[in-house]
DNA sequence: CAGACTGGGATTGGATACGATTTTCGCTGG
DNA sequence: CCAGCGAAAATCGTATCCAATCCCAGTCTG
């Protein structure tokens, strides 16, 4: 420990209190893996570095606990949390069922605008995966979040958002240490302009099936590039 | 305010700290109907019923907040949450994957312990429904829910639990306004037995999609019954 | 008389202080 | 050299204190 790393937090955090701040912060301090998987994360350090004190800093781990970001052993503190692959695999079915359902609602609920903000997701993570440079992980990984967070929040139900942004969250982590080939990252995008086509169309049963098998086939690749780095056991 | 109502905690509570022990009788106390809904939860008073300080208090409310069983707004206070019938239905909906799903799961996992108390609790839901007297409908929805969760639980997942106990929450909160007919309530304990044999035999679409049936057709009387005395709009 | 403004009271938001518990690390004895 | 033990350090749990915010009533003015 005594780390002295500087923590970069990027995002322009709409800062409407101390608590808001402190959990945007280290849940993308962990999800960008400065905060290493089972490091701990000492309550009055943290608020030190983020210049704020224990308290914003305690619920916002309270918080990050219920999204299963952390494990919160009473009296010993927090430590970013760890995840099997056979739960990564499980998490993924649980995604699939609930943005599947989700995509079907949302064919029913979507105005003309939320559709074409669908439309311009699709085009720019077209761009990054295009782009032949580096394509990074990190903004392909992100886009990508943002469309199926807008899918579900076309849903118009807010029970579905508080239960897959858990998920989320998880899948961004693990996707650091899968790279996906680029036959993969095209597959996706297509995919995701195929999704759009549905609800667009009014179908929700094929809108929710293309959702489903989706996420589905993201699923057994992940499996085989995690098994690699990635043995973890969690509780 | 000023209220000198008693406060009745019945549950034996493993006081592991004084946030669980808020968090516990918060929420017993909302699910029992003494804190009626939108009525509004201030800290102290809370605290000074239950001989704490305000800031286990605080902490439960957020906790129970992203359980979406009080509405917090900033600077102004914790609320008990309401439900318009809508979104109990797409709660019903969204129970029946995620615990359909649970049950597949379970027939893989299960051992013969689980299920022979799986079978107890069956026989302990049947007592409860013959008995003629009074057939509590709290007690009746305690074992049905105890039920739920032991089912979820054998599924092995914790990221299915954590997502369907805000689910079980608002459901337990929402029998309160629709009483069940003794038919139903008949049929509630058949469809759980036939849940159980298809676990035991080891059959994962059957558990899968009786599991769907038995909650998805709760849903539509549900539905009836609500719209008598129940017309809530929340955010 | 109606509408806007201001002041007080109540309630939450955040910080700090102190006690309790756990963890760690050095020490002693085998 | 290693295991067991004890004390100190680190960290958490809770209470209390002060500041910021909001709500409502009373008042003033057009």
């Amino acid at each position: 420990m005594a780390e002295s790393k500087e923590l970069f937090v990027i995002s322009t955090n709409p800062t409407k209190n101390s608590v808001e701040l402190a959990y945007h912060s280290i849940k993308e301090l962990i999800l960008s893996g400065q905060f290493e998987v089972g490091s701990r994360l000492p309550e009055d350090t943290i608020g030190a570095q983020l210049g704020v004190s224990r308290t914003p800093i305690r619920n916002a781990l309270a918080q990050l606990r219920m999204e299963g970001l952390v494990n919160l052993t009473p009296n010993s503190g927090a430590r970013v949390a760890s995840f099997g692959k056979e739960e990564l695999v499980e998490m993924a079915e649980m995604r699939a069922m609930l943005e599947g359902y989700a995509a079907s609602l949302a064919t029913s609920k979507i105005g003309e605008g939320k559709l074409a903000k669908l439309d311009t997701l699709c085009d720019r993570m077209a761009d990054v995966v295009a782009r032949k440079p580096a394509a990074d992980v990190a903004e392909i990984s992100s886009v990508n979040l943002e469309f199926h967070r807008s899918v579900a929040l076309a849903a118009g139900n807010s029970r579905l958002l508080t239960a897959l942004e858990p998920l989320w969250n998880v899948s961004v982590m693990s996707v650091r240490y899968g790279l996906f080939s680029e036959e993969r990252r095209n597959r996706s995008v297509a995919h995701h302009r195929e999704i759009v086509a549905a609800i667009r169309s009014g179908d929700s049963l094929l809108a929710r099936h293309l959702m489903e098998a989706h996420i589905l086939s993201a699923r057994p690749g992940m499996r085989e590039e995690i098994e690699k780095t990635y043995q973890q056991k969690d509780e």
